[in-house]
DNA sequence: ACACATCTACTACAATGTAGTAGGTAAACG
DNA sequence: CGTTTACCTACTACATTGTAGTAGATGTGT
């Protein structure tokens, strides 16, 4: 009980940017800018604002490839779904997360392994972290 | 298939202070703040900032009582609950809101009268606006 | 060498999150 | 009653996030 890394604040437009590099992985900013231009209606450069804001805050990294920016996640997947997680769970169902958690199940976009993950970071969390 | 309401962006922040109207109507700004103070530790003036700006926005309203001034929910809550079931089901569940929405009748925090709008909000809002 | 498409950094402005300050009023108190 | 205390309210301010434009660097075709 210490090294509590406190799940990061995320933005829903931060969420969903993590959730394109979650899927395909380690890829630029164009690459992720096509995939959210059907969602946000995003210029380009908004796309590459959020990415570079999100490298400074440790939420993605990035390295240059023969010229131009690879970003990834820095954070994973079940890291970023145990906020949302929470939140919505506690705020908007107002029922505990295991409900929540066990809907994952019958939903094919997540592991079982990450689902593991995920219950443990939401009972170290709410342990850890009373506040 | 005209008058869509344009389903309200709502901020967590913004969303937690019409909960707590929803759930004991009209208060003042003091009231709120101090439902709120466990979840937030927010300052006074920060719960009376962001209360005004959410009047000026449409989401709130709010009268003189004697001096005071009481601030009441503009906007339902199944109207509010939809905005998060959307996001939530779609990009975090990754699924339809449909199931979502089912496990609303586990929680004992909504009335069935609340689901059957909320459902219809979700349905409405996916065949007039496509986008 | 030049034009065009991209990339990148930098700057900017609106909305949201967060909060301080100042002025008004009512209860409290001697 | 005049002053202090405790709120209230409006107004201002600064950081972060959402959104995007501008300009310089660089690659690529011709």
């Amino acid at each position: 009980m210490s090294d509590n890394h406190e799940l990061p604040e995320l933005s829903k437009a931060e969420y969903d940017i993590l959730r394109v590099l979650w899927k395909n992985g380690r890829q630029s900013v164009r690459e992720v800018h096509d995939v959210l231009q059907t969602t946000y209606g995003w210029a380009y450069t908004t796309t590459k604002t959020m990415m570079d804001r999100m490298v400074v805050k440790g939420l993605l990294n990035r390295d240059n490839f023969h010229g131009v920016f690879l970003y990834n996640a820095e954070i994973s997947r079940p890291v970023g779904l145990a906020r949302m997680v929470e939140f919505f769970a506690d705020r908007v169902l107002e029922m505990d997360a295991g409900a929540v958690v066990s809907l994952f199940a019958r939903s094919k976009a997540i592991s079982p392994a990450e689902i593991k993950e995920l219950e443990k970071l939401l009972t170290d969390n709410r342990e850890g972290n009373v506040e």
